[in-house]
DNA sequence: TATTGTTATACTCTATAACTATA
DNA sequence: TATAGTTATAGAGTATAACAATA
């Protein structure tokens, strides 16, 4: 049982027109939570900015850090971004010799994805640089407990409860 | 005194190389803000596409509802959009016969904004038609008081604290 | 000199269609 | 026929520089 959810239903009355309370641009979730990615992705991208590395960059290198060998679909795929525009991404990532595409043996049409020698120690580095930009969010939320509600929050926002 | 956040600084340990810990997706905060709007965002294109109304559209007009007469630079800078930018938004608006521009009579360079009959009309049909789009977010939260939390969150992490 | 609105421009991100080579 | 990767392209959004009118 949900709990009632109606705070921004408008109020009827009992004149013909409807009287309609326009939002305060503080309260709307899609616009606050704009504003704070905002401000998030900037100061990731003055961590970055001597690294030359986007959101974008550091998401598929962590990825292809976790689980080497993923296809290009599925690396795209997990971070929502079209298989079109994940194609100058990684050629990026290749020729700053970070990360390679190898033929997969068993499916030639798919490209099977790995780190290069120098790409495990940049995303070494990398994760080290994350760890401060993480650490000054974690700062300004709180502490790590509020952290995690916000992280629960964004779960129940954006996340498929049938899974 | 703020509680120590060293949730995510690296484990020393007594080998040479430092071991480095690789961030899953799902505990960084910047991607998971970025999924999350992105997630309200299309809820918020899908509501209004009948309406042909753009997130960026929608704050402009809430603030000239709320505050009429202020000039493009102010309601640009209170969404962080550059003046610049903010000309072919408003041009957008005036065509659709939503809102207008009037020339200001103490500064002759400055333009005050406002809404047409038509565009306040326009407006409140659009504040009800948010009104759902908001309750399905809540919805997904868990209810009002979850938003309020998520609300909270965010401003800590993205308000200077010195305002 | 500084500010307001404007134009022009460029760069990133995102979305779609169509091609190729494989399956 | 369908899928993986690719190319081309178009549309948003965003950033900067420079100009005219006005302060």
């Amino acid at each position: 049982m949900t709990k009632k959810t109606s705070g921004n239903a408008p109020q009827e009355n009992d004149t013909e027109e409807t009287l309609v309370t326009i939002p305060a641009m503080r309260e709307i979730i899609g616009y606050r939570l704009r504003r704070a990615q905002l401000f998030v992705f900037h100061d990731f991208l003055q961590t970055f900015a001597k690294m030359k590395l986007r959101p974008a960059e550091f998401s598929v290198l962590t990825l292809i850090a976790q689980t080497p060998g993923q296809k290009q679909t599925e690396i795209a795929g997990q971070l929502g971004i079209k298989r079109a525009n994940f194609v100058a991404l990684m050629d990026g990532l290749e020729r700053r010799g970070l990360a390679e595409r190898r033929k997969a043996e068993t499916d030639k049409r798919s490209h099977s994805l790995h780190l290069t020698a120098e790409g495990v120690k940049f995303t070494q580095k990398m994760a080290k640089v994350w760890s401060a930009h993480e650490d000054r969010m974690i700062e300004r939320l709180g502490g790590v407990a509020e952290r995690d509600t916000l992280l629960k929050l964004l779960d129940k926002l954006a996340t498929d409860p049938e899974s």
